[in-house]
DNA sequence: CCTTGTCGTTAACCACGTTAAAGATTAACA
DNA sequence: TGTTAATCTTTAACGTGGTTAACGACAAGG
């Protein structure tokens, strides 16, 4: 690693940090992938979904940093599944209102538990201090993503 | 949130840990996305040939969780470009050998510096005491990760 | 009204993952 | 040693999900 022995201290924070969070994110990520005949994508959305309450295609696009398009192919597949629908804006005839169906809210607090379960039981092997060091720095991560 | 108000205490560093990693591993990424005109997979690829040294096709794919033919085919992109070169393995003449051109190399060591430059941006924006526990955060995360 | 702008969809294309099958080479063993 | 079995890579066919460009429907302003 002659690349980071030789890097400025200033630097070197970055780089660990970078390092971990990509890693980590990584994983978690990977946990998503094997869940019902959902893609990580559809999940996303879905989830999107939940948090924000019915939403046009617009403001999905946007949330998802992503294309129109992109939004409404992944739409129909969730809405051929049952798990979202689409219906008319009643105030505007251009915009479609996109929402979750029941199932489709089911699923996607079943993953979230899911994922939650596998990172409790790794936080569970670390020791207090350990625990208590995430704990201060997850806001701080926070921060630093919406700067 | 009442998903997360009214959530076990024990799985509430969980859900804060998964968002705030999530979400700036997330921006890290996207920072890559913006670079000459390779992609996301094709810089991680280059990375992983600059960490390793010289690799073969299935050790590319264990490290980077993908099949062998999803390797042969961004490798064959690397090449095309000039940044990878492909050879026989001299020992195994059904292994071929990949690594990186000093061309491609320079790419991946500049992409680094332009993120890592980012990161020290945003982290100078912190306060000591912010900066103090990321840097004691960032092992245990690599930990996490790696269980 | 009628023109102009906006929202969503469709179409065509590219990147990148998968599995299945074929090719080449090495390893094993009768 | 010669044949068979295992291993590594590539090719082919397919699916998902991103992009831009072009079109249709509707809204809004002149």
């Amino acid at each position: 690693m002659s690349t980071v022995d030789r890097a400025p201290a200033s630097t070197r924070l970055a780089q660990d940090l970078r390092r971990s969070v990509m890693r980590l994110g990584r994983r978690l990520r990977q946990m998503h992938e094997e869940n019902l005949g959902l893609t990580a994508n559809q999940l996303s959305l879905l989830g999107v979904l939940v948090k924000l309450g019915p939403s046009t295609v617009g403001d999905l696009a946007e949330v998802e940093k992503v294309q129109p398009p992109a939004i409404t192919r992944t739409v129909k597949a969730l809405e051929s599944l049952g798990l979202a629908e689409r219906t008319a804006d009643p105030e505007d005839g251009r915009r479609s209102v996109v929402a979750t169906t029941e199932r489709g809210r089911g699923i996607v607090l079943a993953d979230r538990r899911r994922r939650d379960r596998w990172l409790v039981k790794r936080l569970a092997e670390l020791s207090p201090e350990e625990r208590r060091v995430l704990a201060e720095a997850a806001p701080v991560l926070l921060k630093l993503a919406d700067a």
